[in-house]
RNA sequence: GUGGAUGUAGCUCAGUUGGUUAGAGCACCAGAUUGUGGAUCUGGGGGCCGUGGGUUCAAGUCCCAUCUUCCACCCCA
């Protein structure tokens, strides 16, 4: 034994048949709900120039890229003095031309800017990949997991937004999660921020509040002040930020606070208009919920703020996003308003593995198999088990004349509900024995009978 | 990135104040049963005790470092 014991990177995982089958499940409900609105796939690479991500996460998120190496002799090629700077970062990237990507949005902007000319606006797409982040794992946090982005980008009609509730709500309908969405406008914070002096100070502010319900009223108050807001501007804040009621409520209260702050007003706007889609048209299962101390770090939020949580499980967010009117502008198209959210697959199936909302006809896939006695007699099983199949249902012939009880076993460990015996005796007959691996019971029927049978049975 | 816990068989875990050859359950393999599974019984294979160093006559056990996983920050799906 000269190799170490195998292992995988720290964060990532593997998937056995069991979990792939159940993550698809997911997968595949989240892509029929998005095709089902007219979003259409797109897919970009794991990796993209470096240029392309750096300084769209902000500070935190630029440590958090994963940085290729660059090929060949990179050392000979960079300039070395970045080396005796002590600065690793600076060293990365005079090593690192290109990096896996963060998120699916930014590669998206990259995307619509690249092929704009080609692209139908408004453009609706939908992005199911895998996205890195070099993060210190936890419990729902991974360094390598998958994240289902569905944006609209080219249209600056609220409709976006309340399409977006609709497929939120349809999505976690049809998973039988137990969510709450929860709204908020930047604009509003903006206002907010405006209204008591400290518009400078806006992203102090949202990161404070957000961990209201987290660390409590004190705690935010104090990182308020430890963050440099003027005291005048936390006793200002107290009425918003602990404010109550109902969604209507709520947004009487804001507005009358906002009402000299022409921006933090168009936020109010535009919560009312998207509320009122989503009260007078109705329907909805998830509970939405107009929530201030909402504020998502990442820095490209201009409208509408979403996210969404399982009310029954602790667990991070597992779906959120956002309007960003000038994400494109980065790479110079401007004047592209999109609007999206992400669904996080791995999160999603830690809730519904802990609350047991897999269904069971997820378990099995093989229906029935045929045991192996021989040469002759997995011949005379071909033809019966090529029928089946071209039924429509899984059937398979273990592969070895092993013992009838290791291959009964196998049926067993494999859930596979018939096994389907033909030794000498059934040959002689032109008969075959089924027999149910459930209810144990076994029948003799006639060769041609089978897929009749077993679709009556099933 | 900061702080705290953790690591013994494939899995879940025992393992005394440091003291012979490190155990159990489950899983796996074989047999009881040559054409009938799940149950039972019998037997068997499996371990650099996370890794590297140190203390000691003696280390799974004590010390240091490192990695992993988990927890809290930061941030986030």
């Amino acid at each position: 034994m000269a190799s170490s014991k195998p292992s995988i990177p720290k964060g990532t995982r593997d998937f056995g048949p069991e979990q792939m089958v159940r993550r698809n499940f997911i997968f595949d409900t989240i892509r029929e709900v998005f095709s089902r609105y007219g979003y259409q796939p797109i897919e970009t690479p794991a990796m993209e120039n470096l240029s392309t991500l750096l300084g769209k996460y902000g500070e935190e998120g630029d440590k958090l890229l994963f940085k290729i190496l660059n090929s060949g002799d990179f050392i000979d090629k960079a300039d070395s003095s970045v080396f005796k700077l002590g600065n690793s970062n600076a060293a990365s990237l005079a090593i690192c031309e290109k990096g896996l990507r963060y998120d699916l949005t930014v590669p998206f902007a990259r995307f619509v800017v690249q092929y704009q000319n080609d692209i139908q606006f408004p453009f609706k797409r939908y992005q199911i990949q895998p996205v890195w982040r070099a993060d210190r794992p936890q419990k729902g946090r991974y360094r390598e997991f998958y994240q289902c982005d569905v944006d609209v980008i080219g249209s600056n009609s609220l409709l976006n937004e309340y399409e977006l509730v609709l497929i939120i709500n349809e999505v976690f309908e049809r998973l039988k999660i137990h969510t709450v969405l929860k709204l908020n406008n930047r604009k509003i914070l903006s206002g907010i921020a405006e209204v008591i002096g400290e518009s400078d100070k806006l992203i102090d502010i949202t990161v404070a509040i957000d961990k209201i319900d987290k660390i409590g009223i004190e705690a935010v108050n104090s990182e308020l002040r430890e963050r440099g807001v003027a005291e005048q501007a936390v006793q200002k804040l107290q009425p918003i930020i602990s404010m109550t009621g109902t969604n209507a409520e709520k947004l009487i209260v804001i507005k009358d606070v906002l009402k000299s702050s022409e921006i933090g007003m168009k936020g109010v706007a535009e919560l009312e208009e998207l509320f009122g889609y989503i009260e007078s048209v109705g329907g909805l299962s998830t509970k939405v919920e107009f929530d201030l101390s909402l504020a998502r770090g990442l820095n490209y939020y201009t409208g509408a703020i979403f996210e969404v949580k399982a009310v029954d499980v602790q667990i991070g967010s597992i779906c959120g996003g956002g309007r960003y009117d000038d994400l494109a502008g980065i790479f110079g198209l401007k004047n592209l308003s999109g609007v999206g959210v992400s669904f996080g697959a791995d999160r999603i199936y830690d809730v519904m593995l802990q609350q047991e909302l897999f269904p069971e006809s997820l378990a099995a896939s093989t229906k029935v198999m045929f045991v192996n006695f021989g040469e002759k007699e997995a011949v005379y099983c071909l033809k019966a088990l090529n029928r089946l199949r071209a039924a429509g249902m899984s059937a398979e012939l273990y592969p070895d004349s092993s013992k009838m009880k290791k291959q009964l076993d196998y049926c067993n460990k494999r859930n596979i509900h018939f096994a389907v015996i033909a030794g000498e005796n059934e040959i002689n007959a032109n008969q075959l024995a089924v027999k149910n691996m459930v209810t144990g019971q076994q029948e003799l029927i006639s060769y041609d009978n089978l897929t009749e049978f077993i679709q009556h049975n099933i």
